[in-house]
DNA sequence: CATTACCTGCAA
DNA sequence: TTGCAGGTAATG
């Protein structure tokens, strides 16, 4: 399930294959994929621009495109837009290789090589934007945890002015682009906090240690070329990371650290998996609510 | 803020 | 045959 290390891995190795090739030709069968504009239109908005860079933003995909230089094509630039969500793969293949039928874009390039994408679900999503609709939709996306101007200032300021349990707001694109359940997870993990502790009632050293975390964990998936643990795929192949999980599907195995048994508990209708002794919930963040769900815990 | 729809494959 | 997996948009 690919998040913020896995796209990155696919934009890595995306990038040398397409930049500065040319779409010639646009091909899907599942019209529900494409986000933007009307299917109808999309193909003749990718048509005939010239891939000028690929870029990852959150968990999306983003590749420049140039102006159009068909006869009566639009002299402005524009935004190809993909996100892969849970089975999206994406390759660069030659043209016409058999496609199993899952294969549902194809984008053919004018060195005799298609980009492809193959999404099993067909969760994944594809839009052609203007430069300012692409600024507003990816503008709605909070900081990237890597950039060298997220500090652990601005982490910590904004997490004090949320409440939310910390889970499901490290995996809230407008707070964070890019992290999803595996990495916040494994962040919560090695910062040794409980998945459903507020946001606003960390002590800053625990602040610290979970922006540490955060960066740590992302910055060596990436290393790893990401965690195939169920679709994710890159150009390149599968990822490492699967193997240097500490928590993620060990559901009842011991605790890398401390040998306890991972524990398993839904909150906000996804599975979040923590340490029963290194992750512990202090007594005061322990409301009926909180209580509930930790009956329910594997 | 919480739940549901989107999808398919696969385990139970 | 049912239900679960899950990122995100849409809905309650």
């Amino acid at each position: 399930m690919p998040e913020l290390p896995e796209v990155e891995t696919i934009v890595r190795e995306l990038r040398p294959l397409v930049v500065g090739r040319t779409i010639r030709d646009v091909w899907f069968d599942w019209p529900n994929q494409i986000k933007h504009p009307a299917p109808a239109d999309f193909a003749a908005r990718a048509r005939d621009r010239e891939i000028m860079a690929v870029e990852r933003r959150g968990k999306w995909v983003i590749m420049s495109l140039g102006p159009q230089d068909a006869p009566y094509g639009e002299p402005a630039p524009a935004v190809l837009a993909i996100q892969v969500k849970m089975t999206g793969q994406l390759d660069v293949i030659p043209l016409g290789m058999p496609r199993d039928g899952h294969v549902h874009a194809v984008l053919a390039l004018d060195d005799g090589n298609e980009l492809r994408m193959r999404d099993t679900r067909k969760f994944g999503r594809l839009a052609v934007y203007s430069p300012s609709e692409a600024e507003r939709v990816l503008g709605a996306l909070g900081p990237e945890p890597l950039a060298e101007a997220f500090t652990v200032a601005e982490f910590r300021h904004l997490l004090r002015r949320r409440k939310a349990r910390l889970k499901p707001l490290l995996m809230d694109q407008a707070f964070l682009a890019g992290v999803g359940n595996i990495y916040a997870d494994e962040a919560l993990w090695r910062a040794r906090l409980h998945p459903l502790r507020s946001a606003n009632g960390l002590r800053a050293d625990q602040e610290s240690a979970l922006y540490r975390a955060l960066r740590d964990v992302l910055s060596e998936a990436i290393e790893h070329r990401g965690s195939s643990v169920d679709d994710y795929r890159a150009p390149g192949g599968i990822g490492q990371m699967q193997h240097r999980l500490n928590v993620y599907g060990r559901t009842g195995k011991p605790c890398p650290r401390c040998g306890r048994p991972t524990r398993r508990m839904v909150i906000g209708a996804r599975s979040s998996h923590f340490c029963s002794w290194c992750q512990r919930l202090p007594a005061r963040e322990r409301t009926p609510q909180a209580q509930a769900l930790l009956a329910r815990a594997e």
